[in-house]
DNA sequence: CTCCAGGCGCCTT
DNA sequence: AAGGCGCATGGA
């Protein structure tokens, strides 16, 4: 059982704000999943945070990686604090990126276009129980777009299913990728089937850690909207323009707050 | 029944 | 460049 201490993280807003879609929790808030290709239980009591691994390789700062621990929030918090928009942004102090495998986020959030976190989450399960774990872009590859339709991926399975085969026949691309600075990240990535702006920045920000990326779903657009275009039909691209100028780096984080907020209406 | 969900690709203006 | 439409699926 491995122990850490903290006093700026939230398990909780972290794990259900829609970031990751393969973890199981149960009804005392202990979390089931894959961190780092280990399984592992979490859990958390005030500043403490349990994990429960199943090899005893998985070391303390595995988790403070996967969970982004080491970054000091207060430039965020400061932010927030500043905006009298964002004050009640406040309240998910603690709400950290997690920093995810860059194949899981771009097939996650290939998936995610047109769909809700429930069903999302389905077909993750789907996925795992069919390829025994999250499949790798050569399994995804090797399978037939039949098999992930069946899956319940319905007509993305054929974009998942090309961007798989893309990435098993060049393996060095997402490390590549991972390399360049966001804008020539955007322009690489988005050439992929399936991705269009916004599951690029999605896959950008949880599975290449450029955050600066500031996805807008049909919820930040909804709440930017209101919060800072008086309710005008403004696009998604002049919103994500505005987030991204406006945060600058601390972008995606703003991003994930809003979003959570969004969904739990808090603002 | 219709509407919606962490949109994209393709087609018109 | 900007806007409209069809698309699989399942829950509300």
């Amino acid at each position: 059982m491995l122990k850490i201490r903290h006093d700026d993280f939230n398990l909780a807003l972290t794990m259900d704000s829609g970031q990751v879609f393969g973890f199981s929790k149960d009804s005392e808030g202990v979390y089931e999943g894959m961190v780092g290709g280990v399984f592992v239980r979490l859990s958390q009591k005030e500043g403490n945070i349990q994990a429960a691994a199943k090899t005893p390789a998985f070391r303390a700062q595995h988790l403070r990686d996967y969970f982004d621990l080491d970054r000091d929030l207060n430039g965020l918090y400061r932010i927030f604090k500043a905006d009298s928009i964002l004050v009640p942004a406040l309240k998910l102090k603690g709400l950290r990126l997690i920093r995810q495998d860059s194949w899981e986020a771009l097939a996650c959030f290939i998936i995610s276009s047109n769909n809700n976190v429930k069903r999302i989450q389905g077909i993750w399960q789907n996925l795992c129980r069919h390829f025994k774990g999250f499949p790798s872009a050569s399994q995804v590859s090797a399978s037939h777009e039949r098999v992930l339709r069946e899956l319940g991926l319905g007509y993305r399975a054929p974009f998942l299913h090309a961007t798989a085969r893309f990435v098993a026949n060049n393996p060095v691309c997402l490390g590549h990728i991972r390399q360049l600075p966001y804008p020539e990240a955007i322009e690489k990535i988005i050439c992929f089937p399936g991705i269009g702006p916004k599951v690029a920045d999605c896959a950008l920000l949880y599975g290449f850690q450029k955050y600066e990326a500031f996805p807008v779903d049909v919820w930040i657009l909804r709440v930017m909207r209101k919060l800072y275009f008086k309710n005008r039909k403004v696009s998604e691209k002049k919103i994500q323009v505005f987030g991204q100028k406006r945060w600058g780096l601390q972008a995606g984080y703003v991003q994930q707050y809003l979003f959570h907020s969004a969904r739990t209406n808090i603002l």
